[in-house]
DNA sequence: GACTCTTTACTCGGATAGACGGTGTCCGAGTTTTGGTGG
DNA sequence: CCACCAAAACTCGGACACCGTCTATCCGAGTAAAGAGTC
């Protein structure tokens, strides 16, 4: 089981787009500079957090991306479900109804099976770990230099 | 972010090993058989959970497979972490030090980012949820007729 | 009848091919700012 | 000086290769039970 890199650029590049709110809106080049990101690639998934209305997106010149709400509003959940998807890691095919089970009656099968079950329970308990830090706690835990540092590089980056 | 199907399949496989426990061992065919799953692939992920401890096989004629091990010791998160392997889903690539954080002095990126932090934690509560059922927790939910309907499919396969 | 050898049936492990989704790029359409042009 | 028009820069959305992983199969090697042959 594996999670795409476009978790990882969504979130630092959120960070970012904090730090820098006052310069809004950022477009998509200089945002991927600063990481050494693809630049098409990650507007990709930078369109995917519009969608979701994380992001707000400024076309024409000048144009870019900004947050569409305050920070504190923006949880973990919110930018790995508008990158990531939102269905489930496990899949249930049901299995126990082909094979053995395709000759029981209607209704053997009606309550979900323990195993799907189970899988729904730990997920659950990843969801709500997620939803439980928002963009703003992460702001708030990360080094007191990242704002000036951030500011700094991407004035560099204008001039 | 996707699971493969081979979780499903050990799992159930899992159960059905438990109700045959008397009938052990029960070859890939069999256990194949009670699920239309294809066997030769079946064996794959059965030979994971063997290598994981959690099964153990049997060569020779009259061989097959049976739990290494009492349902109440074997978890959710074993057979899991078997099949489905031990790293995490979220890989930090550490894009905060390319590109804009690359001349950064040494020791700038010495504690890890939050990302990471938040992302490891909500994995930790996705184990620790997995890894709370065992597999004779799905055993005492599942339906009172499983285990003679199992047993009574198998004595069909074999006759 | 007991022992040994061969056959058989199964598992094990690796090698291999195809399907699928994630990664990455490119291009045309739409939109807004910028800059020029004519009245 | 003002209004209008064209060019530039950017986003948006879709289409298209590439690559790694998952799915699935096959084959040779090893092992244990079953059966045949011999003493």
């Amino acid at each position: 089981m594996r999670m795409g890199e476009g978790v990882e650029w969504g979130l630092h590049c959120c960070l970012a787009l904090a730090w820098l709110e006052d310069e809004a809106p950022i477009p998509t080049g200089k945002l991927a500079e600063l990481f050494e990101l693809p630049p098409v690639y990650l507007k990709k998934r930078l369109q995917d957090l519009v969608r979701a209305g994380i992001l707000a997106s400024v076309p024409g010149v000048k144009g870019g991306f900004r947050l569409a709400r305050a920070p504190e509003r923006i949880t973990l959940l919110d930018v790995v479900a508008a990158i990531e998807g939102r269905d489930e890691a496990f899949r249930c095919n049901e299995i126990r109804r082909r094979g053995a089970g395709a000759e029981e009656p209607a209704g053997t099968f009606a309550k979900p099976c323990g195993v799907v079950i189970a899988m729904r329970r730990a997920e659950l308990a990843w969801r709500r770990e997620l939803a439980a830090q928002t963009l703003a706690d992460l702001m708030r835990e990360a080094a007191p230099s990242a704002p000036g540092r951030t500011r700094r590089h991407y004035a560099r980056l204008t001039g």
